[in-house]
DNA sequence: TGTACATCAGTGAACGCGCGTTCACTGATGTAC
DNA sequence: TGTACATCAGTGAACGCGCGTTCACTGATGTAC
């Protein structure tokens, strides 16, 4: 690649450069500096791209929260029809993404730097939850919005896989469940089970 | 107060003070020095309690599993005796727990700033995850330590307590309850029947 | 009870560091004619 | 196709700031005799 004196396409360079302090140093020690020096351009760089840090982050939340729907939605590819399965491939692409993208996870849910407020990251946000809503509807038959019933078994179902995943990024449910030492199909089939019990037709 | 040269009881007030600090300013933006002007103290004191940051951190993780677990059993006590009430009321002390500390609460699941590997974090912690399965096995009749399916009904209970937990700090599950505007009473109930779909007898 | 002395628990100045942000600049690119 | 010029997207020096940490110090407390 020729070394130009404009880099041409920086911005998604400076998202992936992004990505991958987070992934190294977590969301406490993220600095723009140092994302700047990881793409190989000047720390003033950034600033004709994205604002400030907070708005690096902001759209860093979004991409995630778009990808995770691309998880999600591999996982239903490869599922079967049937709206339970449907729904537990959902699940399953949840706790995969969280696993895969800890620090970024952990950047989308439980982080005060990205700006809630922004619209594309409220967006892409949900988007995620209503892909859930649906596939609740078509398990129970009914649009949940419209149904409290229906919309308790929509939290309960978000809140389960959200908490699997959670406790598995710190190791939490490694050591109570042992994964570790499992192969991926057992591991998914354990899960599976476990988010069956928060899934009531 | 006496106004000494010698705080007298310098740790505990620098616990309190780091408590608030981080209520106020959240995990990310914490820093030592805030601390010590909080407990209006100079800089350089916590030195003589705490080895560092990290160390102040750590110790205050641990407090906050040992109230966590204060929480759940002054809500157990209220509550009626059979295993399951006593499981629920659990789970709603862990999700008031949460709400009512968000930063300690992230601070002892999701920051990378407390040292993990220390014993008495460790065991703290350690702690709210025994009395669960102390609570699961009396709703089975059986140890869950002995027994695989009873462990994946342990790892449901706590998964659907934290996700809820998780998800409320962020405002995301008040969004698609509205919990914000119910009675106390009621918000309970529906976080009780949304928490009763994972739990199976 | 009094004195000498060790230890404890503070103070505050000093250090070096990485941070975000600003700004004058300059090379590269695009456009008008 | 060539030239002039505006705009874009970088550079790198400079700034002020808050941070953690160190260290010589000093006041308060506890203890031995």
């Amino acid at each position: 690649m020729k070394k130009n004196y404009h880099h041409g396409d920086l911005a998604p360079e400076l998202l992936r450069a992004a990505e991958e302090e987070l992934r190294e140093n977590g969301v406490e020690a993220f600095s723009l500096r140092a994302v700047a020096k990881r793409a190989k351009v000047s720390h003033g760089a950034p600033a004709h791209h994205f604002k400030d840090a907070q708005g690096l982050l902001t759209a860093l939340a979004g991409i995630g929260y778009e990808r995770l729907v691309q998880v999600q939605d591999k996982r239903k590819r490869a599922a079967m029809a049937d709206p339970k399965a449907q729904l537990l491939a959902s699940g399953l692409g949840y706790i995969d993404f969280a696993e895969k993208n800890a620090a970024l996870f952990r950047l989308m849910f439980s982080s005060e730097r990205p700006d809630r407020s922004d619209a594309r990251l409220a967006t892409a946000a949900n988007s995620a939850f209503h892909n859930l809503t649906v596939d609740v509807g078509s398990l129970l038959g009914s649009d949940p919005r419209s149904n409290p019933t229906a919309m308790r078994q929509v939290m309960a179902s978000w809140a389960i896989a959200h908490g699997l995943a959670d406790l598995m990024i710190v190791g939490r449910a490694e050591r109570a469940m042992g994964f570790g030492s499992m192969k991926r199909k057992d591991r998914d089939e354990a899960l599976a089970d476990i988010m069956l019990r928060a899934i009531t037709e």
